[in-house]
DNA sequence: ACATTCTATTGACGAAAATTCAATAGCGCC
DNA sequence: GGCGCTATTGAATTTTCGTCAATAGAATGT
C-alpha cells in the first residue's frame, strides 16, 4: 500500500529542494510553528534526512535565511556605472521591485532576522551591510556623504525606513504608485543627511 | 539537601516577578530558545506555576510583550499642552530617554514583536498606533501634516527610522550625544515630509 | 497555642516534538 | 549481474511542553 519508493538525489539537488521548500513554507509562518514531521512529509522524505543535511532544525532555519539573503543580494545587483547617484537609484528601484515580486519571502526574511537568534541576525546584518557597501563604497561618495558617526547612524536608520516603508506599501498600496514609492525612499536619504548640518 | 522551602506569594507579586524575569530574559534571546524548565529554574519555582499563571508558553510570551508595551506607553506620556510641535518634541525626548533607561525591556519588545505570532504583533502594533495617535491626533496638526496616503506612509516609515536609530545608538553611541540623537530623530520627520512636495 | 480552611505551589505523569544512529536500498561502476 | 558507495530511512532516545491531583504556606478563628 505505502508507495515507499525512495528517490535518491545528489546532495546538491536535495539541498536545493529542501531550501526551496523552506522558503515557500516560511513565507506564511515562522519555522518553529512547523514541525520537522510536517516539513519532511511536505517534502516527501523522512525526518532524518533534514538532520543529515542541516544538522538541526535551527541549522535548517539558518540555511534558509542565508538562501533568502543571497537571493536578495543577487537580484538587486546595481549596474557597473561609476556615478554613485545613478547606482543608488538603480539599486533602490531594483530593491523595490524585488520586494514587490517577492513580498512574502522578503517579509519572512525580515521577520526571521528580527526575531531570530544571534546567528540568523548576523546573516541578515551581513546582507544589509553588503548592499549598503556595494552602493556607497564607490569612488566619489565621500563628496556626498562625510563618514561621521552621525552620518552612519542616519544611513542605517534610512535603511530601516526603506524596509518598513516598502513592506507597508506592499500591504496597502492605497493610491501610491510604485514610482512614487521609489521616489519617496530615494529622496529620503539626502533629506535625512541634510538635517545633520 | 534540596532546600525545598517553597515561598508563597500573592498572585500579583508572583505575576510581577515572572513578568520582570521574562523582560530580562527575552532581551538577550528569543522565548523559544528558552525552555520552561530553564525559565522556572531561573525563577526558583516549579514548571507548573508558569502554566498556572499564563496558561501556556505562548501565553507567557504575550503577557511579557503586553507588559513591555504598557510600560512604554505609560512612561512616554506627553504633557497636556496643545501645541503639536511641543508635544511631538516632548514625546520624542521621553521616548529616547525611555529606551536609554530601559534598553533591555524595549529591545525584547521589538524582537518579540518582529518574530512573534499574529497576537504578539498586534500588541506591538497597537502600542505603536497609540503613541502615534496620542501626539498626532491633536487639534492643529492638519496644518502641518496633510492626511494623504503618502504622508501616512512616510510617518510610518519615520517611526521605523526612529526605532532603529535609537536602538542602534544604544548599542554603540560612538561620540553622538543623547541630545544630538534627539535632534536627529526630531528633525527627520519634517525633512521626510518635505520631500513629498 | 492549635486546628481549620483556603489556595499558591509542587512534582510526577503523559503527549508531542526534536534528535540520534544503525540498518536499508538506490545508483553507478566494474 | 554482482559490488560498493552513500543517500535515505525508521525505530529508539532524549528533550520539552502541558495537565492534574496532591502538598504545604499563611491567615483566621477558637
Amino acid at each position: 500500500m505505502t508507495a515507499t519508493t525512495r528517490t535518491r538525489l545528489t546532495p546538491e539537488q536535495r539541498r536545493e529542494q529542501l531550501l526551496e521548500l523552506g522558503l515557500r513554507l516560511f513565507a506564511g509562518t515562522t519555522i518553529d510553528e512547523i514541525s520537522i514531521d510536517r516539513l519532511s512529509e511536505e517534502a516527501g522524505i523522512s525526518r532524518g534526512l533534514i538532520y543529515h543535511y542541516f544538522g538541526s532544525k535551527q541549522g535548517f532555519r539558518e540555511a534558509v535565511v542565508q538562501r533568502a539573503a543571497d537571493d536578495l543580494i543577487a537580484q538587486t545587483e546595481p549596474p557597473e556605472g561609476d556615478d554613485p547617484i545613478v547606482k543608488l537609484l538603480a539599486s533602490l528601484t531594483a530593491y523595490v521591485d524585488y520586494v514587490i515580486a517577492n513580498y512574502e519571502g522578503y517579509r519572512s526574511l525580515v521577520r526571521a532576522a528580527a526575531g531570530g537568534n544571534e546567528t540568523v541576525r548576523a546573516i541578515y546584518e551581513n546582507a544589509r551591510a553588503a548592499m549598503i557597501d556595494r552602493t556607497f563604497a564607490t569612488p566619489g561618495v565621500d563628496a556626498l556623504l562625510a563618514d561621521t558617526p552621525a552620518t552612519r547612524l542616519v544611513v542605517r536608520g534610512w535603511v530601516a525606513f526603506v524596509e518598513d516603508t516598502v513592506l507597508a506599501w506592499c500591504d496597502a498600496p492605497d493610491g501610491v504608485t510604485r514610482d512614487e514609492l521609489a521616489k519617496i525612499v530615494t529622496d529620503a536619504l539626502p533629506a535625512l543627511v541634510a538635517t545633520l548640518d
